[in-house]
Formats: structure tokens, sequence, C-alpha cells
DNA sequence: CTGCCTGCAAACTCTTTGCACGAAT
DNA sequence: ATTCGTGCAAAGAGTTTGCAGGCAG
């Protein structure tokens, strides 16, 4: 999906929301839907204040971070490291992903896994339990910066 | 694996390790691995603190859990909502598994699910990554609270 | 006796919130 | 004109850390 189409999206979003819109929604979920790889909020604000169109405060950032998220044109991730991390959801898909983190280069890599629906229900309904949603994480080493000390993904 | 056995596991551990043995750490280390369910390191302090043998500050609880963690008598369970939680493990098991976290009741069901180290490798390789480990989470709703009102897990 | 360990309180990180002003509808 | 949104700074939760005194080896 396009920036300006994306735009648009989350416009009419906010609007069937009642969500007032204001410039700076726009202007964080346009820095936010142009961002190539994963996020922190504190990484948006500077991002959103480099690109100086008037001035966004970080509680704002906070604020829209969860709107965006409902929207579903930003994912949320939590690799379970004390800050959460945001992507843009380009494909409009929900499809299930699994993260890969690399210790080394800090780069989450992103992997479909169907499967995973499927095991969260299966093991839900065994519980009798009815599941919301399921994540799968895989933590490892660089084997390039084991063997060469540096990461290939860093520099 | 009983608690007497644990706690001299644990001391040697310590010894082996260089770390000194402290009363404060095997106070610390009894009232751990002799919970029945997950805990928090708030949770602990406070049980800590109510079985009397000796004050024990915050800091020390929050300073010998990852050594209890080290020593692979106690498991860390990171269900992504800021506190992190523990649980002993009496079986010794290094086995993989997975957590279904109740949103009602906030319980922590543990399962078994051996094939997230085979899912882990193999993604790992096709990235030129050495898996070091992999957690895998379903939350859901009880239906039992959603029919009823009430968690039964809860009262 | 030496150096790691403890307790205390302050610091720290990430995120949330109360309040007065300002802007969207 | 309302009412919601914003910015600021302070609060909050969970965890970590610097330092002076204490105990294990």
């Amino acid at each position: 999906m396009s920036i300006p189409a994306a735009r648009e999206t989350f416009r009419k979003f906010l609007v069937q929301k009642g969500i007032r819109v204001t410039k700076q929604r726009l202007t964080i979920f346009d820095a936010a839907f142009a961002q190539p790889e994963h996020f922190t909020a504190e990484q948006l604000l500077d991002i959103v204040r480099a690109s100086v169109e008037g001035k966004v405060s970080r509680a704002t950032v906070y604020r829209t971070l969860p709107i965006m998220t409902e929207s579903a044109l930003l994912r949320e991730v939590d690799i379970g490291s004390g800050e959460k991390f945001y992507r843009p959801n380009r494909e409009g898909s929900r499809s299930q992903v699994a993260q890969v983190v690399c210790v080394d280069c800090d780069r989450i890599f992103e992997i479909s896994a169907p499967f995973m629906e499927w095991y969260g229900s299966t093991v839900s309904s065994k519980l009798n339990l009815t599941p919301i949603s399921q994540r799968l994480q895989v933590s490892a080493h660089c084997n390039v910066f084991r063997e060469t000390g540096t990461c290939p993904r860093r520099g």
C-alpha cells in the first residue's frame, strides 16, 4: 500500500471512529508508515521531529501509536526487551508472523507462520479458552558475527 | 526435585561459579523454589519477608533472580506484560514449553511444545543464524468467564 | 583480612497522566 | 462554541546501581 493511500485509509479510520483528524496524528502516521523497518516510540519521535512539520510531543506520539495499531496499518511487535517495536503493515495482512531476533545486530526478521493460529486454537480449546492471539519468537546469534566479529547487518 | 535437594544443587552451583553462599541467597532460593505457581520479583520479596528469616532487601531479590535463573532451577517467563514472571523448574527439564495466558484470570498455563525447538532451528538456519531460544505464547479468554461473568480460577 | 555481598535510596527507562491552552468539528 | 487533542512536566511501574558498612572464604 502506498503512503498516500495509507494516509487516506488512516484518515477514514479516524473519522469512522469519531477521533479527530489532527495535523499531529497525520504527521506521526506518515513518519511511521514510511519506515522500512521496526522502530520504537522514541525513534519515531526523533524521526517526526527531524521531519519538522510543527512540533510534536512525546506524549502525542505515545498516544497515537495505539490508535495506529488499532487501525491495523501498524503492527506492534513485543520481543520482551522493555520497549515495544512497531512496523508498518503494508500488505494489510492479518496473517500470523513469527519473529527471529538476532541478538548480535538487534535486527528483527519476520517470517510467516500460519500454523501458529492452528496451534493457538488447539491448545486453547483443551483449556476451555478462546484464543485471542499468539506469538512465536526465536532469539539467535549471527553466524557471520561469530566468525568474523562483525555483523554484516551492522556495518 | 525436593526442596532440600534443590537447595543443595543451588549451593553447589554457587560454589562452582565462585559466587558466595550467603544466607540471603539461600533464603530467597527456598522461597522461590517452594512456589507452586508463577510469581513476580515483588511477590517473591513479599513472600521472603513474610517468612522472616532476617531482612532481605528488594535489591538482593532482584540480584538473586538472574543467578537462580542461570542455575536452571528457576525459569524466567516473559509474557510481555511489563513485569517478568518466574517459576521453579522442578523437573529439571530443559524441554520447550509454550505459555497460554488467560487474560481474564491472569493465569499462566504451560504446555509442552517440543516442535518449537525444531522450528527455531529450521528458521534460523535459513537466515544463517544459530538459535538460542524460542518462545511461543497464546493469549486467550476464559469461556466460563464470558458466560457467567466469573472466572472459576479466580473465585 | 580481603573482597564480594547487602541494604538503602536514588537513578533509570519506558510509558502514562493531570492540567491549562489550543485547535477541530 | 464545544469538546477533544496537545504539550509540558511530573508521576508511575519495574528494575538497576552507587556507596558505605558487613559477612563469607
